[in-house]
DNA sequence: CTTGAAACTGTACGTTCGTTCAGTTATATA
DNA sequence: TATATAACTGAACGAACGTACAGTTTCAAG
């Protein structure tokens, strides 16, 4: 049988690696890192790495890492079921919140919310929404509207007599767009900092 | 007077070359993605993005770019003002949110809220909350909390007759732990994907 | 038009890169 | 203990790397 080579021991050592230099190691620079005397062994393990995908290969065979693990987020197996004891510890993917929440970076910008008028939905001012340009509103999709001049926003709604927006707050009533009505972007992510 | 460089286009295709390739581009292949002959014409705008802090020079020499370029949202200068126009279109640096979000990347990770005790507070069940572990929380953090050998997310609270925790929903009361507390976390920011 | 400064080209050099290969060492199973 | 298998070593190779330098082109100010 082979020897058993420790994979979740070199994951971290690349973790460390990348969060000093900003870059995935070189073969020569991965030898010194494992503690291998020859750059040619640390092509099994390599081998593992990638296909478990941990890293990737460039198009000049330069390695990428992925965000498996220049992720800054540890994703605990047992977060779901239960809470994670805090002597817990080692290995563990990581994740990478923009790539979690993010679909079409191109399209996606953040807007800082002013007013309350989706407080029932959980959104505060001074939360972030991520909002997505260009897509095609569904009902009860939350929407960055520009009604009659004034950008609010809004759940997005449609029925036989035209296109309406609802608040979530009970202190606000549903609004029919009189003149024009333009879509900034729909709501994919709230974010709130504490 | 010399000559103007357009340090917004280099920037972008940056970006693309990002994108496409998860590393940042060799000297060579920067000329090439610029438009130039000579690798050694780079060096001038190189020497600008390093300056403004778009790419740093890793030990080794070759060069990493920061999140400035690698971010996934557009940062837009008009977000916090008004609303900007989905015209509205070029330059403008991206932002990581794990930068944005996470201090200490190896003590944070992720919870998937059940249960709606926080939900005045804007916390909904499926909301993901990003915790960080071993700091010491102050009155009023939201913490992830062992009761009495019982896991709950909570406001944080102090006084005399020692350490309580409260529920952000009226339904549910004051809690101060009998037998035994441990502070599993703080609540650094929640999350929430439509 | 003249001129000077910067952008740019082309070439060269030593280093490091990824890859290959032959040979050695280590270890679990028989 | 013997042996097969994989891990590992060390050396070698062409290609690509970052850097340096001399020379050419470009462009705006005078």
């Amino acid at each position: 049988m082979p020897r058993k080579i420790n994979l979740t021991e070199k994951i971290g050592q690349l973790r460390a690696f990348y969060e000093q230099e900003g870059r995935a190691p070189s073969y020569a620079e991965m030898a010194e890192l494992f503690g291998y005397r020859s750059k040619n062994a640390v092509y099994g393990p390599v081998q593992k790495l990638l296909e478990y995908g941990y890293m990737e290969k460039s198009r000049n065979g330069r390695l990428v890492l992925t965000t498996k693990v220049t992720g800054s987020i540890k994703l605990l197996g047992t977060v779901q079921a239960g809470f994670p004891s805090p002597a817990e510890e080692e290995l563990a993917d990581t994740i990478n919140l923009d790539e979690f929440l993010v679909a079409r970076p191109e399209a996606t910008y953040l807007l800082t919310v002013s007013g309350d008028s989706m407080i029932d939905a959980g959104i505060h001012p001074g939360d972030i929404v991520l909002v997505e340009k260009g897509g095609v509103p569904k009902k009860n999709d939350i929407v960055i509207a520009q009604v009659d001049g004034e950008w609010t926003m809004k759940y997005f709604g449609k029925d036989r007599t035209g296109v309406y927006l609802d608040p979530a707050n009970a202190n606000y009533s549903r609004i029919r767009p009189e003149r024009s009505l333009a879509i900034g972007g729909i709501v994919k992510a709230v974010v709130r900092k504490y």
